[in-house]
DNA sequence: TTCACATTGTTATTATAATAACAATAATAA
DNA sequence: TTATTATTGTTATTATAATAACAATGTGAA
């Protein structure tokens, strides 16, 4: 109910449910078990259970959840009515990647600019995302209300980048670059490290060799 | 010391331990304390001896810990002498951005074939990276002695691209694709769901609005 | 020499997450 | 009607990770 204490790994799982619950509901699925939920995430149906009664939730004896209810409940938790606006920082190939990803999705949070340093990028659209020059970042950020930054620029360019979105205003923070990066408290930090990941999987498969 | 009891969080720091330790040894730097290295990941001191404690490596009092020395022992764990080779199964933006960032590393995991079935990029060479239609993809990963592998597909693709590698013999997956993917006990599977972190980005923003 | 202190190394405690155990109940079958 | 069973919902236990507390010690100052 109280989102406030919700686990953190719930609402990864929830963000990850209301993904393949679209996929359901567009195949004619209505209801689906516990069970079935847990075999599409490779997870226990005693841990999707767990996650539903968080968020209060109660299915039907024998029945199992309703889809589009289970769908919505999750979108209160997760989404905002008017939706957030979100900015990419680097057009490069990641940034153009994301921006393919999320474009055309339905969804409350949407990429509505990218920015970039190399003039070539700068005035072209990409996926429907116009690419602005990095001066005008702060300008734009202030100016369109957004409040999400995801930062997909090299390195050395991040720290620089992170504080310029801080003192824009920006409320939290996607960040690809390999650099750590120091926030102030009221800003959300979430860091993708996919150097680390790589050699995380490397080092699993030398365990088992 | 006995790598098979490390908690698998130690494991993802001393990675991005080391990457930070090989930037301090570049400038110079020869010895550290266990609050620099904190600083730098944004964590506590503690964290990071507790880490070192694990892995068996002793500091000196008052002088910190070698630089040199604790980025051979890290490698000692976390690399394989001769190396592990990586293919990247997909080479839209997403698998270009990937090839970017590894090729030129130094590194004992070495991006060694690209696969992809849109005929315009077989044949292309990536930034050092070949890439081959994706029927030879089997083939290759045997005759090269490939362990790990890259998914960058578009999901609807990502289940059969995965049956295919396990068929194959890939040890490991790193898997970018938002599809859960399923992999029999013996092969390492990390997953990678960034629609899923942008949405936890959203969630703590609007916590916190 | 002796004391203070910076810093490491280790154990104890707490927080977070996952799993297991089990209680409740409506649908179905006997 | 009564028993069986599939399934949900909740509490209890265990596993994992982070933090805190503190013990040990070599260095430099007095």
């Amino acid at each position: 109910m109280n989102p406030k204490s919700l686990p953190d790994k719930t609402i990864e799982r929830l963000s990850q449910y209301r993904r393949n619950l679209l996929i359901c509901l567009s195949q004619g699925k209505h209801h689906i078990f516990s069970h079935e939920i847990a075999q599409i995430h490779h997870i226990t149906p005693v841990q999707v259970r767990r996650d539903l009664m968080l968020i209060g939730y109660s299915g039907t004896l024998r029945k199992g959840y309703d889809v589009r209810e289970l769908i919505d409940l999750i979108g209160k938790i997760l989404d905002t009515e008017q939706g957030l606006k979100v900015a990419i920082v680097g057009v490069g190939n990641l940034g153009r990647a994301l921006i393919g990803y999320f474009s055309g999705k339905r969804s409350k949070l949407n990429i509505v600019a990218g920015f970039d340093n190399n003039p070539d990028k700068i005035g072209k659209i990409y996926a429907g995302v116009h690419c602005f020059s990095s001066e005008k970042m702060s300008e734009i950020i202030v100016q369109e209300g957004i409040s999400i930054a995801i930062i997909t620029v090299p390195a050395e360019n991040a720290t620089s980048v992170a504080e310029q979105l801080v003192m824009a205003g920006i409320r939290g923070i996607l960040n690809f670059s390999p650099k750590p990066l120091n926030v102030p408290p009221h800003v959300y930090l979430e860091e993708i490290d996919m150097i680390t990941s790589l050699e995380k999987v490397a080092f699993y498969v030398k365990k088992h060799l």
